[in-house]
DNA sequence: AATGAATGAGGCTTCATTCAT
DNA sequence: GATGAATGAAGCCTCATTCAT
C-alpha cells in the first residue's frame, strides 16, 4: 500500500507542478489538481494538509538546492573561471533540471511564503553587483537594482520558453554577455 | 449641488489606484476598497457602476494619452535629436505625471481589458528593436524580446521608484545607456 | 406649492401606471419611476410611503369602482336587456376607460395585496356561472372556472390589445357571442 | 457509489418543481430551494450548475417530448379520427404524466430560454384555427389569437388541477366541445 | 420640499476545507 | 485509504428604503 500511496502523492506533485505553473499559485483550484489526478478534492487533504503544502511540497526542496548553490556562487566563485561563466554554469544546471519549479517559485506563488522571494534574490544579486563596482559614479542604488531585477527576469523568462541545452546555453550566454557590456557602462 | 460628491468619487479612485497598484485588479475586493474609502460596499455602485468601471476610472484616460505618445514616439521621432534621447523624454513625461497609474496598467489589470498591454508594448519594441539591429548573429528572437522587455520592466521599476525629476532623468538615463551598449554587444 | 405638489403627485401615478403596466409590480424600480418623472428617488417617499403605495395610489381607487360596477352587474342585472349585452356594456366601459389599471390590477400585481384579485373575480363569476346552468350535466366545477378565466381572461387579452371604441365594442361582442355559443353546449 | 446521491438530486428536482410552479423561475430564490430540501446553498452547486441548470433539470427532458408529440400532431393528424379526439388524446396524455412541468414550462419560464415559448405554441395555435375558419367574418385576427389562448389556458388550468386519468378526459372533452362549438359561431 | 448620499438585506456563485461513511 | 457529500466564508452586484442637509 505505500506504494500506491507514493504513487500519488507524487502525481499530485507533478499534476500541481504544472497547474502553477500554467496558473500559479492563486488561480489554481484544489478541483482541477484532483480532477486531473483522478481523484477526489478530499482525497488531497489525505496527502497534503491544504493547498498550500501541495505548492511547498513542489517547491521546498527545490529551495533548498537553490538557495543553497546560490549561496556558494555567492561565497567562493571559482577563481579559474570568470563570474561570467560561473554565472552561466549555475543557472544553467537549475534551469535544466527544474525549469518549471524555478518559474513557479519566482513568478507564480503570490499567496505563499514565497511571495518575495523573486524580490530576495534580486536584491542580493543587487546588492552583489553593488560590490564588484566602484559604483562611485552610480547616483542611486535603483538603477544597480534594476539592473539585477532585468537580468534575472531575463533568465525567467528564458526558462519559460526553455527548449534545450543547447538552446539555453546560447541564450544564457547572450544575456549573460549583454549586461556584462552594459554594466561595463555603469563603472 | 453635483450629481454625486466629486470629494468620495475621487476619493474611490484614490483608493481604489492605491489597492490595484499593491494588489492588482483580481485580487483587490470592491469591500477592500470600500472600507479604506469608509462607505459601504453597496454606495460604491452609486458613483461606479462596478468593479471594472472603478479600475477604468484610474486608468482610460492614462491610456489615451500613453498610447497616442507612444505612436507618436514610434511614427516620427525627430531626427535632431538621438533616439535615446528621445525616449528619454518621453517616459519620463509619463512617469513623472502617472507613475502608479502606469505601473496599474501595464502590470497589474489581469481581468482587464487592458490585461494584454504590457505584452503588446513589448512586442512592439521588440519588433522596432530587431530592425534596428542586423540580426544575423542573434540565434533566437526570444533574446531581443527578453531586452525589450528587460528594458520596459526597468522602466516600470523606476516608475515604482520615482521621487523626483532630477532622480528620474538620471536614473532613466543610465537605463538607457546601459541598454545602448548592451545592444551593440548583439550586432 | 400645493399645485405643484398635486402635479408631481399625479405624474408619479402617470409614470407608475405605465412601468407597472409593461414590467409589473415586480420588475418596476422605484429608480424607473423617479427617473422618469425626472425626481430623486428619495423624492419619491415624500409623496409616497413606498412602492407599494404607488401601485395603490395607481390602483385603488380603480379597485373601489371596478368592485362597486361588478357586484351591481351581479345583482340585478336590467331585465329589458340580455345578458351578453349587459356583461359588454360593463365591460366596456371599464376597459375604454381604464384600460391600463384594469390590466395592472389583475395581470400584473405580483407582491401587492392585488394578487389573488383575478382569481377572486374568476371565482365569482364561475359560481354565477353554475346558477344559471343547469349543470346536472357537468361532471366537475372546474370545467366551468376554466371557462370563467377563458372568458375573464379573454377580456385581459382584449384590454391589453385596445385600440378604439369601435373595435372594443366589435372584439368583445364576438369574445361573448362565442362564449355564450360554448355554454349552451354544457346545458 | 453513484456520483452524487440520486435521492437528493432528485430531491431538489422536486422541491424546485413545486416552487417554480408556485412562483415562477424569476421568483424562486436558490435559498429557498436548498431551505426545503434542507440543505446548504453551495450544496446545491454540487448538484446543479446554476439556478437555471435546476430548472433545465427540471423541464428539458419534457420539452423535447412535448416538442415532438406537439409536432406529430401538427403533421399529420389521423384522418380516421376526428381532429377533437386527437387533440383531446395528445393533450391527455401529456398532463397525466406532466402535469407540474408543462405549467411550468407554459407559464413560469421568465428568465430563462423556454421564456417565450407559451407564445409560440398559441401563435402556432392561432394560425392553425385561421386554416380552418373562412374567417371572412372575424374582423380582426385577435379575437382568434384569444381563443386560442383560451383554449391553451384552459388546458394549462386542467393540468393545474389534474385528479386521475378519468377526471382528465370529461374535462378534456367537455372543453374542446366547448371551444369547437364557440368556433361554430365565427365561421 | 428636494435631493445627494448612504446602506442593509438579499441574490447568485466559487472555493478551500471538513465530515461521515 | 477513499470519497461522496456538505458547508461557511467570501466575492460581486441590485434594490427598496432612510438619512442629512
Amino acid at each position: 500500500m505505500q506504494i500506491l500511496k507514493d504513487e500519488i502523492r507524487n502525481k499530485i506533485l507533478d499534476v500541481a507542478e504544472n497547474l502553477f505553473y500554467q496558473n500559479g499559485f492563486r488561480d489554481t483550484t484544489t478541483r482541477s489538481i484532483a480532477n486531473e489526478v483522478g481523484i477526489s478534492v478530499s482525497n488531497l487533504y489525505l496527502y497534503y494538509e491544504n493547498k498550500e503544502a501541495i505548492f511547498y511540497g513542489v517547491t521546498d526542496r527545490f529551495y533548498e538546492y537553490f538557495v543553497s548553490g546560490f549561496e556558494a556562487f555567492l561565497d567562493h566563485h571559482d577563481k579559474n573561471i570568470t563570474m561570467d561563466v560561473c554565472i552561466s554554469h549555475y543557472i544553467r544546471k537549475i534551469i535544466s533540471t527544474d525549469q518549471k519549479k524555478f518559474v513557479i517559485i519566482t513568478d507564480k506563488s503570490q499567496g505563499t511564503k514565497y511571495e518575495g522571494f523573486k524580490q530576495q534574490i534580486i536584491s542580493i544579486l543587487s546588492n552583489h553587483m553593488k560590490t564588484q563596482l566602484n559604483n562611485n559614479l552610480v547616483q542611486d542604488e535603483l538603477v544597480i537594482y534594476i539592473l539585477a531585477k532585468n537580468f534575472f527576469e531575463g533568465i525567467i523568462e528564458i526558462a519559460k520558453n526553455y527548449k534545450n541545452e543547447h538552446w539555453l546555453e546560447s541564450n544564457i550566454n547572450t544575456l549573460v554577455k549583454y549586461h556584462m557590456k552594459g554594466m561595463g557602462e555603469l563603472m
